[in-house]
RNA sequence: CGGGGCGUAGCGCAGCCCGGUAGCGCACCUGCUUUGGGAGCAGGAUGUCGGAGGUUCAAAUCCUCUCGCCCCGACCA
């Protein structure tokens, strides 16, 4: 690797105005900074410095995953279609799989993951218990058509993901790799300079046993988690749970009242001067074919990952038609007393034991008040499908939950057998029984930790380098480079630095001072060293911390010292 | 896929409503000056106004279609 680079010559191609189609702050200065340029929606090339930051990242993962134990591959991009039908996901991945013909006219996709290329290799290699475990990764380009890319390189259609996937005979085997994945992570994001969090997290289209995601705070973030400040438990939000902070207790006899046209939690508690946590929302879905109620209360929403763990995934809102025929009444006044038919009705966890609620009292513009869940109503089962509210209390130290956006970085999941059953990846046990090899599968996107970490670590003048994904650590400016002394002090600098392997960036470029001030602080390597002639004439240069603006004159026969110093001290 | 916005010089934008031979700032090239926070003066180059069709004597401007990009939503291992 060569350790210095003139800038007049290495192509950083630095903006001075924002491009207007950026929005958020990592994806204006990743092209303000010439880390990455755009070809097409998600779609990025990576310039010298952006691919230098790559590499950093790359290289740190590579390490931690050598150090499990993880042998690197390197697989095809081009998939047969027909490896994908046999677990299904060809179907599941759908229009987000890009598809082509080639010549011979066989339909080929561009990989999206490699669950099923990992199998197929295991499937004809694996023979034995005694061949397992193994931990195979790769750090390669996947494809998909993201129906909508955004916020730069956080959400694209092509970008660079280190995916690896465990191989064990059984379920301890499995929780071993696991959990050896999980240390791995936390030692790459810390490496990296992230401040992340862990969180359990839904198994979704890869399906599995267990799953949890690496996440980082973050506004832009595509992710909502839940945060206790207090124990620490974070969840997303989509299999998060949480304790109720206000229970609802007044006696009261079922009354019907008259409210017209008042259909919404909102109209309704508006019109009858209660706070929505006094009503009860009555939902009905058709699940498999059969009609079912669902009662929520009024001031939670109902979380539909939680829907397909209770239910399995072929559920839908009943139909107006579907409603009236069960209810009598139109959807807005229905409830669970006084049904037409009767149907299996469950009830959130949000609604038990309480009593003084309003219901919809399956009459047009009418509810009924004074509802008592455990009297007047027959739950056949009560559920928790419903999403964590703000200021909800912890579900282990009743402490309030936050709920914020995040930004997932990293996922690892306990698939179990679902690939090995159904692309036959068997071995045979000690005792010659022939079993399904139980797998984990977990990734990392690289773009995103450089995204993630830009997003944490910029001021309104740049990036803020750390030394650990760093492009160079030193950043040489010359004020006057045409001033004989000053090249004379800065290319001796300069070759020094060298020969002792500090990766250093020279503006030798002829730009006036400001232009390179302004083009160091965008870039953000963390020191930065000024030779002018200002404080040649002492004999002396400045070195400046990026991060905190701190500036050091020194001689210049002892600023190697500081140097070495500021080197050792920065994070 | 639904809703919204935008395509004019490398970048950021004005011009469009009200049709009449395309402009500003920055960047770029040449020369001189300048060198501690995006320099000054002088000169210069740069456009199929996203594309196609239509209306008109005449279209960046009006109409129709189309492509692309961004945002919100749906979706998101």
């Amino acid at each position: 690797m060569e350790w210095v680079m003139r800038l007049s010559r290495y192509f950083i191609p630095t903006l001075k105005e924002i491009p207007a189609d950026a929005v958020v702050k990592s994806h204006q200065i990743m092209l303000r900074a010439g880390l990455i340029r755009p070809l097409a929606a998600g779609i990025y090339s990576y310039l010298p410095l952006g691919w230098r930051v790559m590499r950093k990242v790359i290289q740190i993962i590579r390490e931690e995953m050598d150090a499990i134990g993880a042998q690197e591959f390197y697989l095809p991009a081009l998939n047969p279609i027909e490896i994908w039908e046999e677990t299904k996901r060809a179907s599941d991945f759908g229009e987000e799989m890009f598809r082509f013909q080639d010549r011979k006219n066989r339909t080929i996709v561009l990989a999206p993951t490699h669950e099923e290329i990992i199998c197929d290799i295991a499937r004809g290699e694996i023979r034995s218990y005694k061949d397992l475990p193994q931990i195979w990764y790769q750090i390669q380009t996947k494809f998909r058509d993201e129906p909508r890319p955004r916020s730069g390189v956080l959400r694209a259609r092509q970008f660079i993901m280190k995916d690896s996937y465990s191989l064990d005979v059984d379920e301890q085997g499995l929780d071993k790799s696991y959990q050896l994945h999980a240390q791995a992570y936390k030692k790459i994001f810390s490496r990296c300079g992230l401040k992340f969090f862990v969180v359990g997290a839904s198994t979704g289209l890869m399906g599995g046993s267990a799953s949890q995601e690496f996440m980082l705070e973050s506004e832009i973030g595509e992710d909502v988690v839940v945060i206790c400040d207090q124990c620490g438990y974070a969840a997303n939000i989509e299999v998060a749970t949480g304790k109720l902070k206000t229970k609802i207790q007044q006696d009261g006899e079922l009354t019907e009242v008259y409210t017209p046209d008042k259909r919404t939690i909102e109209q309704v508690s508006q019109f009858l001067n209660v706070e929505p946590n006094n009503l009860i929302k009555s939902l009905m879905y058709v699940i498999d074919g059969s009609p079912v109620m669902i009662l929520i209360r009024g001031d939670y929403t109902v979380n539909e990952s939680k829907m397909m763990k209770l239910f399995g995934n072929n559920f839908r809102p009943a139909t107006e038609a579907e409603v009236a025929e069960i209810c009598g009444a139109k959807v807005g006044f229905i409830g669970p007393i006084g049904l037409i038919k009767s149907i299996p009705i469950y009830a959130d966890n949000t609604i038990k034991n309480q009593r003084g609620f309003i219901v919809g009292a399956n009459k047009d513009h009418y509810h009924l008040k004074g509802v008592d869940v455990q009297r007047d109503i027959k739950i056949q089962q009560f559920i928790d499908v419903t999403t964590v509210n703000r200021g909800d209390g912890c579900p282990q130290c009743d402490y309030s939950l936050r709920v914020v956006h995040a930004i997932e970085l990293g996922h690892i999941f306990k698939l179990g057998t679902k690939y090995s059953k159904s692309m036959g990846v068997t071995f045979l046990d000690a005792t010659g029984q022939e079993r399904p090899i139980v797998m984990g599968s977990y990734g990392i996107g690289i773009e995103r930790i450089i995204a993630a970490f830009i997003e944490q670590h910029a001021d309104a003048r740049g990036i803020i380098w750390n030394k650990a994904l760093a492009p160079f650590l030193v950043h040489l400016i010359p004020i006057n480079y045409r001033n004989q002394t000053v090249q004379l002090i800065a290319d001796k600098i300069y070759h020094n630095l060298e020969q002792k392997k500090i990766p250093t960036l020279l503006d030798d470029r002829e730009v006036s001072p400001g232009f390179k001030f302004k083009d160091a602080d965008l870039l953000g390597m963390p020191i930065q060293i000024i030779i002018g002639e200002k404080n040649l004439k002492n004999q002396c240069i400045e070195l400046k911390l990026r991060k905190t603006n701190e500036s050091f004159i020194e001689p210049l026969d002892k600023f190697e010292t500081k140097l070495q110093e500021l080197l050792e001290m920065i994070e």
